[in-house]
DNA sequence: TTACATATTGTAAACGAGTACATGAAATGT
DNA sequence: ACATTTCATGTACTCGTTTACAATATGTAA
């Protein structure tokens, strides 16, 4: 505490100092290009001296333009939304925004009142992952503002009117248990998530299509939802262990579920890969180094975030065209946990 | 694009629409104790009916206060940080903060960069883990403005001067490589990260204090640095098991790397915990569920994070006691990883 | 009734910048 | 030499709040 605080230079004091009007000053900040060589070096020079900052604040205050954009997901635990924000940040950066970050944990309550704050706080711009059962009101009053706001990676309700950025749930669903299928299986659970998500009603589709496609009738006792969490997936399946007809394979929600499943399978001594087949879902980085190594379906969790972003720069940048829908195609990614064959039927 | 864009309720319109002066207004919305119940009703009544938000940009401005801080870390793939974010963004949560994100990814520069953002953002607080060899010049800057910073995860330079939060690496390093030897080692390679860093060097003395109190010489040779990465991990084993004379236990810089140590095994046939014994560092979710379970030191990144936002709470309210060191002791977790007896001497 | 304390509410000047418009000087054309 | 254009800079108002300070209203004691 030895150093004096100083308190904030501003622009009248740049311009004073290097002897100029603080509008001058401001055309020097803002790179116009209606200034001499001469004033704007003098100009520069002063706010060197002075050590001044541009006040992003007070500048976007008066001048209706905002350089920060709001970024809401569900939580940083699960590395697929830790990977689109990786994406969306690194995108946004080279742009110049900033970005507030908010965490629902699947809150409705808790995501209006994001909401809320990013609007207080004047983003630019909104992206978010929203909750499943989430009302429309709260998003539309943003976009009301003029405020745009993209969607990434799940669609609830009837939201076809915003910009959207996912994958296809449906096919990656389909491209799961067509695999399962194709090693020989056919009693294949759907394990953990919540039916009131998109996104769980996607996969199950495309699920029900992969064995309909086969000749194989829903089970719906296979059908067995739980938390999108490592305890959750373990839960689920000691439950589908314990069906009086157990499946021979999984198709989990998740990656996360499925690395608990596969924990649950070890802890009762069964061996995912050999003794049931599992694949997952997103192809988040650890499946490559599980035990074993998990068949995933590849979601792209950084290049929607990556899309995403872009969209959103155009629409703040004032492009007003009608809602954008970019799908991306999953891609199957086939290792060990799934090379088991049937023990039986 | 049906509805008509609206703009901006104002305080202004909300007083006049509730027939009182925008002070008046200005207080209700601030919650003073000096306003009549009716009128704040009536005032409260015209914000709903408006649609008013309140402008926390024009408000901060005004007040000279701000209600954001700035979160600086390294990248958010790393879990060790992910779960630091949890922490730290937790608690800002709940006492009203913003928190706005930057990473470094190890970059000075991009450092720097980072901090005169969060300064023309008028953050009020700043929590970082500064990069290696960062120079204080910048971190001054900020002090000097009022604005207060806590370090977090490392402390490079001769940085006293700020609030730190961390775990004792050296404990830490002890700890790994105590435990090594317990199970029968003397050829212990210290694999990974980069002597640069502060954290580096102190888990390093760690690991040769305990060397030298089971009196094993050090050789200089089982120090091999590396990314922190699970590829700079895969690269480094590969190194180490090429020396003349290899190790049979390894102390790997962070559970990242460790993971990258244990694939480079298997790749060559070997298994961790039965033919070399690793221990990591970090305790991240993942090394419970790696095969094997990685052996590994604990070191609470969420509980730093909690620390850190708490701390700069009380900075960020006036509180100007001396820099606070709070260095967290870090915990040895067994696992299967190093459950293995050296096959040679 | 007058004076005075007390509880409220209003007035007006900030905060630090952007920007339309006016102004002035220099450069050009005739 | 004068009118006209071009370029650079200054004037003055504005963004939506906070906050000293002044002002009003209400109630109470003398």
């Amino acid at each position: 505490m030895t150093e004096k605080r100083r308190s904030r230079v501003t622009l009248q004091q740049v311009a004073n100092h290097a002897g100029v009007s603080r509008a001058t000053a401001s055309l020097v900040v803002r790179g116009s290009p209606h200034i001499s060589k001469e004033t704007r070096e003098k100009v520069l020079n002063s706010m060197k001296e002075l050590g001044y900052v541009y006040d992003r604040v007070a500048a976007n205050l008066r001048s209706h333009r905002s350089s920060t954009v709001g970024l809401i997901i569900t939580e940083i635990g699960n590395p697929f939304f830790s990977d689109l924000l990786a994406g969306v940040h690194e995108s946004l950066d080279q742009e110049g925004y900033t970005v507030i970050l908010g965490t629902t944990f699947d809150s409705p309550a808790k995501q209006d009142e994001l909401l809320s704050t990013m609007l207080e706080y004047r983003v630019g711009g909104v992206i978010m992952s929203p909750v499943p059962g989430c009302s429309v009101d709260m998003v539309e009053r943003l976009k009301q503002w003029g405020i745009p706001v993209v969607l990434v990676a799940r669609e609830e309700l009837p939201m076809r009117q915003f910009d959207y950025v996912g994958i296809d749930n449906v096919a990656g669903g389909r491209l799961a248990t067509k695999h399962l299928i194709q090693q020989g299986h056919r009693r294949i659970a759907f394990i953990g998530g919540f039916s009131g998500s998109s996104v769980w009603r996607d996969r199950k589709k495309g699920y029900c299509e992969a064995l309909e496609q086969a000749g194989i009738e829903l089970d719906e006792s296979l059908l067995i939802q739980s938390l999108t969490t490592r305890k959750g997936g373990m839960e689920a399946m000691k439950r589908a262990l314990e069906l009086p007809n157990p499946p021979t394979a999984a198709f989990c929600y998740n990656d996360v579920v499925a690395f608990g499943a596969m924990l649950g399978l070890k802890e009762v001594g069964m061996m995912p890969g050999r003794d049931i087949a599992i694949v997952g879902f997103d192809n988040i980085q650890e499946s490559a180094i599980f035990h074993p190594p998990l068949t995933t379906i590849a979601a792209f969790p950084e290049r929607i975030g990556v899309h995403a972003a872009h969209i959103l720069h155009k629409r703040m940048t004032g492009e007003t065209s009608e809602p954008k829908r970019l799908i991306l195609q999953p891609e199957l990614v086939v290792r060990e946990s799934s090379s088991g064959i049937p023990h039986s039927s």
